[in-house]
DNA sequence: CTTAAAGTAGACAGATTGGTCTACTTCTGT
DNA sequence: ACAGAAGTAGACCAATCTGTCTACTTTAAG
């Protein structure tokens, strides 16, 4: 397999399990068993490696997401997929996204929290595409116009307190409640 | 001033607005002009000072929280206030907790992302603690009882929500939406 | 077949890390 | 007054960090 795509997994992977300060370029290559000399032919230096890891994790994951929620008719089943495709991530049943250890972007963010950095805008616009994908399934829903904004707004904010609770708290159902709570809102 | 106590804040203020793994002791000690020495007299290690900094910040924000949760009426008022709090602060108009870089326990916890870990641990009972003043407002509100525990879940998924969008897309009125949208769904 | 790109191993550099230690001084309670 | 705790400055240590470099080998395309 192609070196460059090697390395981007594998600190991906490292990153997003042990956060990415705390993981050395070192431990990269030891884990790929490539040389040292090749990163650096592949990426100016570490920041350039965590970009690309960000850009692997944002194409996985919404490949994986826009997946899901193509699988069922969009609209409101889509967004209720949303949840059960959250449900599954939590518990780790999704061997392709990796064992959960809350969102990649939230956690990378944590560690770029300066809003002008490169890393923190790449995973603010990876939020964006999420969140369009998600105003997408809510506008073929039976909802008046003007409330589509609305609804979509409040379904990030579910899915957002949803990955933060699970990791955080440790409370791994908080995606079936959040979905819970939403259909209480849309057929109550 | 005590000197611990001069560490500990100093810690936290670095540990919040640059991450925690991002910052040295070294850094710590030249911002408080004291003696390496002095620190490790107080704390057994790095590790020992981000908890001390940790219970620092659960100290101070839940002092905070409560008290402006206790300066209206108990009940829906808190609750809205509650939005109104976490506006001011996404705003920066809360000088006591610092300027807004997210939530400290959530982005400690993408550090820490272990579970088992102290760190992670001390970050989730403050949630935890957060979670149990939300509900005991929520338990004033005039709802049945057995909706409280869903409408506690509802509001602390929405706050969580708010701050992660907050913080990773920049949008700092994601409070005063989510404000908008539970009293949307609690007058509605 | 040749040539350039991509790869290897690993020594090395300079900075920084968390942490220890010595020798000395200042503060505080009895 | 005096003992012990708490403080100081900063040298020092071993480990680790990102990044560079040399010298050599493999691979792939024209």
């Amino acid at each position: 397999m192609d070196k460059r795509e090697q390395l981007v997994r594998a600190a991906f992977r490292l990153f997003y399990e042990q956060g990415i300060h705390a993981v050395g370029i070192n431990l990269v290559l030891q884990e790929t068993g490539i040389a040292k000399k090749t990163l650096y032919h592949h990426f100016s230096g570490k920041e350039a490696l965590v970009a690309a890891a960000i850009r692997h994790r944002d194409d996985t994951y919404l490949a994986w997401l826009s997946q899901r929620l193509g699988s069922v008719p969009s609209g409101e089943s889509a967004i209720l997929e949303l949840f059960n495709a959250l449900d599954d991530w939590f518990h780790d049943r999704v061997p392709e996204i990796d064992h959960f250890r809350g969102c990649f972007f939230i956690n990378a963010s944590a560690e770029y929290g300066d809003r002008n950095s490169a890393i923190h805008q790449a995973c603010a616009e990876h939020k964006a595409k999420v969140a369009e994908l998600i105003r997408s399934h809510v506008e073929a829903m039976s909802v008046s116009e003007e409330r589509v904004e609305d609804l979509a707004r409040l379904i990030v904010l579910l899915k957002e307190g949803a990955i933060s609770v699970a990791h955080v708290q440790g409370n791994l159902d908080a995606a079936r409640e959040a979905g819970k709570s939403l259909q209480g809102l849309l057929g109550g």
